[in-house]
DNA sequence: AAATATTAGTTGAAAATGTAACTAACAAGG
DNA sequence: CCTTGTTAGTTACATTTTCAACTAATATTT
């Protein structure tokens, strides 16, 4: 019934793609989750705010390219746990600045280390070498080359 | 603001696979989406349905990873599509056979020769050496080696 | 064979996401 | 200024996903 002039499905690579990320992602989710109750889109505007200091939201679309309502939305949870305030631009009042607030920052280092530690993890698992052709491959599937 | 001693965000595994996956897979969801109207967990079905034979809805969620409820949901939607029909296994009526009609084989020769044009595109852009690499480490991550 | 446990699959309610329409603030042309 | 256009961000609504509870069929235990 299988049809070998067709794709091998395990040679697909938006489905090897999905898979691997649904795996670790779902692998390190419960980090984030379970110590600071923040959902994957939260985890990440905090990474950036952390990582790139203060950033508008339409900053943080564009860099993580994540739809501006899921961010608008991030914030605002991110807002009501106090990880994050927001700050509105005196010179133009459409922008407003986020800023991880002390708990937010605190939170953020606990974070990236432990992601520091499941990434390194990873390359220990894969070897040196595979982990820096994947993460050159994946950069430039990602359209960040 | 930015804290070198931590995790730099492009060097995170679980998020450049996730944006590697986005990117990819939106690339290629047109492509399921506009000419069947399927989306993309029933593109999944299809593919594993057209790639393995007929296979239960449980043995779908297995290979695929996908729960159960997902699966319940595509394969009803597929079946009102006219793509997937069901066959009760007379020895234990829990279980149903899904099966490819007619039309939902056409379906799957006509995507899974998409997708290889799409991996083979791929490939071209990646070069064979770092694309045999880079699924090799994918099959890893996803929990399949 | 009756009671209990498992397994395949479905369904309903709640949460999350995507799309489009919206508001508010600024910019630019007339 | 005053229309028109653009940009940042929010909100409303429809679609999807998730989680938990459920049904139906079979297996197991007593």
């Amino acid at each position: 019934m299988t049809d070998p002039a067709q794709l091998d499905l395990s040679d697909f690579l938006p489905y090897l793609l999905s898979q691997a990320a649904d795996r670790q992602g779902g692998a390190f989710s419960p980090v984030y989750k379970d110590r600071y109750g923040m959902l994957r889109t939260e985890w990440r505007v905090v990474f950036h705010l952390g990582q790139y200091g203060d950033l508008t939201a339409k900053d943080v679309c564009n860099r993580a390219q994540i739809h501006k309502t899921k961010v608008s939305r991030a914030v605002t949870a991110l807002e009501s746990k106090r990880f994050v305030s927001r700050h509105t631009v005196v010179s133009d009042r459409r922008h407003a600045l986020l800023r991880l607030t002390p708990l937010g920052r605190t939170a953020y280092r606990d974070l990236s280390a432990a992601a520091a530690r499941f990434d390194e993890d990873l390359k220990l698992r894969l070897g040196a070498a595979d982990t820096h052709t994947l993460k050159r491959c994946l950069l430039k599937l990602a359209g960040k080359e």
